[in-house]
DNA sequence: TACTAACCGAGACGGTACGTCAAGTCTTGCT
DNA sequence: AGCAAGACTTGACGTACCGTCTCGGTTAGTA
């Protein structure tokens, strides 16, 4: 059965208001008790939704990702399948960093939730994967898995917010654009 | 005064208790009061010695981060001030691959324990200094600061322990080993 | 428009299936969710029918109590108008041991649910009226309408268990007599 | 070990609000959230005292009936232990009416929290125990046993509601004296 | 060896946030 | 058009675990 009107609206709100609190207060004040309040549902709607605090800030995740993803899967270049691997690499490196800049505290909460299952969560898995694609492609002799695991390294929550704070979107593009190249352009 | 007797064999017996219970049941399981419990003390005891769960944590890895410091501050190539960047660079690293695969459990529970705070950490500091002091030999032109964040992140937990899993410790150095050179080596 | 076939059918289903599940399970593992499966119906449909966890204890006690109050109304002697009222309170005293005895689960049930309400279910008023008449010509000076909670207070589930579990009903419809007796002949 | 001064001080606190909004708002409004909030306290603390909110109330009412448990074993007549069986029971009986006009509230809640475990209650089962000493000694052919419950049957919360609302204290205490004569003296 | 004062150990205590559960409501699809 | 199904909402309960606090016991220094 598809999702019921009442549902799709409170679901909405939920997203909204957990997004709204983790900017104005930072993911260690945010608690679900909170959340629910403020999207004005009960707690246990948020539960049957999410899951947990973890499905909670997945969802969100994916939510913000959404546009990444369909320009990845079918977007024009530089992100989409027509442009080559690393036009792509790149693009998409960039636009993980304007997320990445757009979302920290997202990006922190979803990191302390997530805890000992970052790589199951299907927006990784989805980012790494292509990764592995690309890395695959432009250096056939790496070891794509491990390197696709570093770069998205580069987007932790403390690295970020650590940049942005001494050098803002810039340096962050200009550090991860220089990662990505070095790996690529290495020699062998 | 010098430590009491007793204190210090509570502490011993907390630290040795800590790291068989991660060991043997993974950090998730293990709350302080079994640590307390195991180790035959009270939970106060754990408090005033260790300050907190990270306090902990940060402890233990200290303990077993000793070997490297103390050859990289004055031990003899490729650690100790003696070799070249290069040499110092790579071994460095592959101390900390061998140190990340006999800790795994460790690594977790400091990395999950840290949460938001895990640039504060002494030893993570002291690591990335000397990542940074590297790096800005080898490669004068690259974000040394970020780039030495990025090296460490490859010695994440879950990522460690999903190579080790497929590839074993073998693999794990070769792939730092790998991702080190294409960075000091990569053009400009 | 009378009660159509499948509503029928599915009313009775639920009722048939409650007094199984209180009898098989007891009150506390009584869950409105299981009735439903258990009936085969939706949930909707019992609140629909029953309006309430409480309806359904009422109406399933009301049809059990069927017997005694068409005895009561119009029936021969002892329960019936016909009779003199000692015999018809003793008869009466007596029919409900019979059914507490028969259904003391569902009176658990029934009393846990109305809560703060139990004065107002229909079949609890229509039995306390009735003693009310019946003490009220037996012992004029008495406060009748407290001496008739008591009574009834005498099939309380719990004691009811009680009694039946060390005694049987014998035991019980013995003691229930020998009260009323001493409220009835008492002096003054 | 003895309670700790803070444990203590929080204890009081409780039971004090617990008391304060069963009176003020009911039983169905009070929640244990409320309770911790309105004792400043946390809702763990309460749990920790008292286990349940049954063991909130069970501890509520041994509290309020400790006066009248002393009198019972070591006061003076007519409750304490000189007196005789009659005049004891007949200023029991007194007692519990007083309590319970005092604290209907309490004893509602108490019924719903206690559900169908109402005979474990330390403070109900003292009370029978003493019931069914003093109906033995008076009246030795009857079920003293079934006899006390019924007694205690008299203070069933919805029933002392009830008839405070017409007739008041006074006409309780005359209910249940008259009920109590009724029972001793009765002939056999 | 006896005494005292500081200190340590044990775990009870306090608080917060998560997650569960079952009654009751409401939308949507089927008859 | 109206009923049946069950997804949905609610919020109180209870739990878990971190970190604090109290109090009894222990140690070391002194006489």
């Amino acid at each position: 059965m598809a999702e019921r009107a009442d549902a799709a609206r409170n679901r909405r709100a939920i997203l909204r208001v957990t997004e709204e609190l983790l900017h104005t207060e930072g993911p260690d004040q945010l608690t679900l008790d909170r959340v629910a309040a403020a999207a004005g549902v009960g707690k246990g709607t948020v539960f049957r939704r999410f899951g947990s605090r973890t499905g909670l800030f997945q969802e969100l995740l994916a939510d913000r990702a959404a546009r990444i993803r369909a320009g990845v899967e079918a977007g024009p270049a530089p992100l989409g399948p027509g442009a080559p691997p690393d036009e792509r690499l790149f693009g998409f490196l960039d636009e993980l960093a304007h997320l990445a800049a757009r979302n920290v505290a997202l990006i922190a909460a979803h990191e302390q939730a997530c805890a000992a299952d970052k790589h199951l969560d299907p927006t990784y898995r989805r980012w790494h994967a292509h990764l592995v694609d690309l890395v695959g492609r432009l250096r056939p002799t790496a070891d794509a898995d491990f390197v696709a695991h570093t770069l998205l390294g580069a987007f932790d929550a403390e690295l970020v917010r650590h940049v942005l704070a001494d050098g803002g979107l810039t340096r962050l593009r200009r550090a991860v654009r220089d990662l990505a190249e070095s790996l690529v352009t290495a020699p062998r």
